[in-house]
RNA sequence: GCGCGCUUAGCUCAGCGGUAGAGCAUCAGUAUCACACACUGGGGGUCGCAGGUUCAAAUCCUGCAGCGCGCACCA
């Protein structure tokens, strides 16, 4: 017991309490339980990442509410698992296969091999973040880890694929697209990122052809660009159809420079006159909106960018083969030689980006499957209604937006890494021959919808034995996989064993119990891809929202605000946090600095006073445990010093501000009342004045205390455990603890120990804990801190023992004398009704009385004078304010009478000060 | 352009109608027997600007400015 070290080593600790935990299956959800439910999905992590400081924010914080629930007696599930994420791991696999000479592109090795190569990288590296996650405290069920590629899962996102295309929310179709040229895929409208850049506006002179399509000297178009490269493709000049300064021109002909192809001038409201010269070129494949105008007046598609963002043969001699950014330059060039560039202007646009791969992404007009969102009306309601509610709730009004401006959602993507998408087609020599075909699948099977067009019939099918007989006969299935934000929005459901057949699921225990979820813990930036598309498809699905409460958290930033970013070196990471300072450390500091509903500046020192923290709660134990003598079983009112009422007092209020922050999420406010309430209140202040009692020989009244403080430490320890899991359950152990609670409900481990309530009004009154007690109490501080002052400006050193004299303004009994001597480390403190000081003594006044520090000739004469001068003048100010204020008629019969006789109060106290400043002064003086 | 948020001590933020607060940083002192990952004391703010409401405004209202973030097909 007395061999507990100076210092908190958290490693060992640590890793000892988390294994145990795991090993009794303390984190695993039991569905057959009587409790009441608790559940969490976790956002799933990319399976090949590794922990950063965003997932640390995330998971602490579902860490907490899941270890507090299950301390308040629900039975709790917080169910972990991991997301395949198509582009990002896929593209470093490819990476990873280049650079060890595997292969060039993909297609060297084949679709097979090149899976058989990402699921071992799976293999290798899925495990990594999983351990994190354990190695920083998460008290996820493990037993029911999920990947969103499990088979189960799977065919899960084939169901509901197939119901949708049932339904005729699945299509597939010709599109312009968002095409990301670096990963090569189709990308959906989120996934794009909208960046201001500066850029250029370059006019080009397109020669006017006459109707014979001879070219006129001088004569020309002038069209604006800010994609000069484009012009290869173009297929017409648009103008406004009411722009009288070209509709004459409707119907006639340019020539296209570069290409010199005619091409058309057409009319198009869509172009708005005030722009540039109120000409547009028109570029049908690689525009969307110039996509439109083609529709709308049948021009062709002329290819010129290839999927790989290099220019195709149709671009031209001069210009097939080159980047896109390398064609913007040549266009340029040639334009400039031809003298058909009339002049550039800088110009600041938004660039679409990939938020994948950081490269500008390219319009693209090609096939993809689409989703027309299901449930989108109501999904705006339960948000709206509170059916689910968003904390903080700004984030509503975002949804909301968003959802009510929907367009579909392009789930396909040109990868090998994901689901594939379960559609086979076939097309047949004639009618019959489909309808035949057509007859041999039975129409009960709802894992499979047909859909014909023309000679075409299209199979969607989650049948694995209709899926191997599709391919066995030759049907050729679709080679795109699925968007995987289309797997992911199952996740509440589809990780507890959903199957889409509603009676199996109605037995399902998992579903029955932990659906819907409790609560889900996200940040903003996936309100679109995740939160949203995870409430239809519950709907949809479940008939059911997916969670209650939504919690969006912040994103870390680094302390002079910048995002975290591999490229600045600025993001730490977690695990070296955690090396060097422990779980604990970091999840305290992290949580400290995590306002609700703003972003979280991270600093390495908010670790450090995490660490402190930790230390200080160790230490402030250690000095429990190093007490000789027995502690009371139960607080006895008759034994209560003044001191142990106070922090009593002082611990209710605290679990009253932890109750009410935690009901309104703020974590950050939790902390901040915990440290205060421990470091400030307890140690500081309370601790110091029980040592009293704990130095003197009276073994009853030491009982007392040592009773108090162990109720205010197992308070703490239980407050403590959801942020500071480890070392709290360490010191529940250590402290013996265990042995005042029954087995399930802390005796075996502080995980299930009850969660601290405010206290009744019985307690209250039994130990008589009311505000004239806080009152007294503190007097007392505040004097101790007016003495300490007073040792200071006499320049005493904190450790030279010295004799104060009090003469007091109300009794003090021999207990009081004794803290009050103590916390002013004090060789002796006199109680002198008669005292006198001689001159050049410092004192000071307080409630208690009027403290002196007889030690004339310690005190800097002028500098002190000086000192007490500006305080006066300070304190005059007050009394100024404060008489002006009372004597205003208007505040005398408006004002509350409370805070009158607050005002009224403060007056009198600010007098006494100036009179006793005075009087001080004038000790100085003569 | 529309919407949302922010602006309080050197830094990060609380406070949201009745004496401006915390942590860190800073300055001074301390090896006191829980803790130097500590203790003690101090200094530091006309609460972005301008109006208004109120007996009383950092706090409510209006306008302005600066910053940040969403959303929007003006090439």
């Amino acid at each position: 017991m007395n061999d507990i070290p100076k210092a908190y080593d958290p490693g060992a600790v640590e890793e000892k309490w988390y294994k145990t935990w795991e090993e009794r299956g303390y984190f695993v959800a039991d569905p057959s339980s009587p409790k009441p439910a608790y559940s969490i999905v976790i956002p799933p992590p990319n399976v090949t990442g590794v922990l950063h400081m965003g997932h640390v924010l995330n998971n602490t914080i579902q860490d907490i509410l899941a270890r507090k629930a299950r301390m308040q007696g629900y039975e709790v599930l917080w169910l972990p698992g991991t997301d395949h994420a198509g582009i990002a791991t896929q593209a470093v696999v490819e990476k990873n296969l280049r650079k060890q000479g595997l292969m060039k592109h993909r297609e060297d090795l084949g679709r097979d091999k090149f899976l058989e190569h990402v699921w071992a990288w799976k293999e290798k590296h899925g495990h990594i973040i999983v351990q994190q996650l354990k190695r920083l405290g998460c008290s996820c069920d493990w037993s029911r880890l999920r990947f969103t590629m499990d088979s189960d899962y799977s065919r899960c996102v084939q169901k509901v694929f197939v119901a949708l295309f049932r339904d005729g929310l699945i299509y597939r179709g010709l599109r312009m697209v968002h095409w990301d040229p670096a990963a090569q895929t189709a990308l959906s409208d989120e996934e794009v990122e909208w960046i201001e850049e500066k850029g250029h506006l370059w006019y080009i002179r397109y020669p006017l052809l006459d109707p014979e399509g001879r070219t006129l000297p001088d004569q020309c178009i002038i069209v604006a660009t800010t994609r000069p490269e484009t012009m290869l493709g173009d297929e017409a000049v648009a103008v406004h159809p009411q722009d009288h300064r070209y509709r004459h021109l409707l119907g006639r002909r340019v020539l296209l420079p570069l290409r010199n192809k005619p091409i058309p001038i057409v009319g198009d409201a869509a172009v708005e006159p005030e722009f540039g010269t109120g000409c547009v070129k028109v570029t049908p494949a690689h525009d969307p909106a110039d996509y439109e105008i083609a529709l709308r007046h049948q021009l062709p598609f002329t290819v010129v960018i290839g999927p790989d963002g290099r220019m195709t043969p149709e671009a031209g001699h001069g210009f097939a083969g080159l980047d896109r950014m390398e064609a913007r330059k040549a266009v340029v060039a040639h334009l400039e030689k031809l003298g058909l560039l009339e002049k550039t202007e800088d110009y600041i646009h938004r660039v679409g980006y990939s938020q994948r791969s950081h490269v500008p992404i390219e319009p693209r007009l090609s096939e993809q499957w689409f989703l027309r969102y299901p449930e989108v009306e109501r999904a705006q309601r339960v948000v709206e209604n509170g059916q689910i509610r968003f904390h903080p709730e700004k984030w509503v009004k975002t949804y909301t937006h968003w959802l009510s401006n929907l367009k579909d959602w392009c789930i396909s993507r040109q990868l090998w890494w994901g689901h594939r998408i379960p559609v086979w087609t076939r097309t047949f020599e004639d009618l019959a021959e489909l309808e035949a075909a057509r007859a041999t699948f039975p129409l009960s099977d709802l894992d499979t919808a047909i859909r014909c067009q023309d000679r075409t019939m299209v199979v969607a099918t989650a049948n694995p034995v209709l899926q191997q007989q599709l391919t066995r006969d030759g049907w050729h299935q679709d080679p795109d996989v699925l968007d995987t934000w289309f797997s992911s929005w199952l996740w509440p459901f589809a990780t507890m064993g959903w199957t889409g057949q509603a009676e199996r699921d109605h037995q399902n225990p998992t579903l029955r119990r932990f659906y819907p979820t409790t609560d889900l813990v996200t940040g903003p930036d996936i309100i679109f891809f995740w939160v949203a598309r995870m409430i239809m498809a519950g709907l949809r699905f479940m008939d059911e929202v997916p969670f209650r409460n939504v919690y969006f958290t912040g994103i870390i930033r680094d302390k002079h605000g910048r995002k975290m970013s591999k490229s600045l070196g600025n993001s730490p990471d977690p695990l070296d946090l955690i090396r060097r300072y422990g779980a604990d450390a970091l999840r305290f500091g992290t949580m400290r600095s995590a306002p609700l509903g703003q972003d979280v500046l991270f600093d390495e020192k908010d670790v450090e006073l995490g660490r402190n923290f930790c230390n200080k709660l160790w230490n402030a134990c250690r000095f429990r445990q190093l007490q000789q003598g027995q502690a009371a079983i139960a607080l006895d009112p008759d034994r209560l010093t003044v001191d142990d009422r106070w922090i009593l007092l002082k611990l209710n209020t605290a679990i009253q501000e932890i109750h009410a922050a935690f009901t309104e999420y703020r974590f950050n406010e939790v902390t901040q009342t915990l440290y205060r309430f421990f470091w400030t209140e307890y140690c500081d202040w309370y601790l110091e004045a029980a040592k009293a009692v704990l130095q003197a020989r009276d073994v009853y009244q030491k009982a007392s205390t040592l009773g108090v403080i162990d109720f205010v430490l197992d308070h703490t320890l239980r407050l403590f455990h959801p942020f500071l899991p480890h070392i709290t359950e360490e010191l529940w152990h250590g402290m013996g603890f265990t042995k005042r609670y029954p087995e399930d409900r802390g005796g075996c481990s502080l995980m299930f120990a009850p969660w601290p309530e405010p206290f009744a009004a019985d307690f209250l009154q039994r130990y008589q804990l009311h505000e004239g007690v806080l009152r007294f109490a503190e007097a007392r501080y505040a004097l101790a801190t007016e003495g300490r002052n007073l040792r200071r400006l006499a320049n005493l050193p904190a450790n030279r023992k010295v004799k104060f004299i009090l003469r007091p303004a109300q009794p003090l009994n021999d207990y009081d004398r004794q803290v009050l001597t103590l916390l002013l480390q004090a060789e002796t403190l006199e109680l002198d009704p008669e005292a006198a000081p001689r001159r050049g003594t410092p004192t000071c006044r307080t409630l208690l009385g009027d403290l002196y520090l007889p030690l004339e000739g310690v005190v800097d004469v002028a500098a002190e004078t000086v000192r007490l001068s500006q305080e006066l003048t300070k304190i005059e100010v007050e009394i100024e304010r404060l008489q002006q204020r009372l004597s205003d008629s208007e505040f005398q019969a408006k004002a509350p009478p409370h805070v009158l006789q607050e005002h009224e109060r403060r007056l009198h106290e600010w007098r006494q000060k100036a009179a006793h400043l005075r009087s001080a002064l004038e000790l100085l003086q003569t």
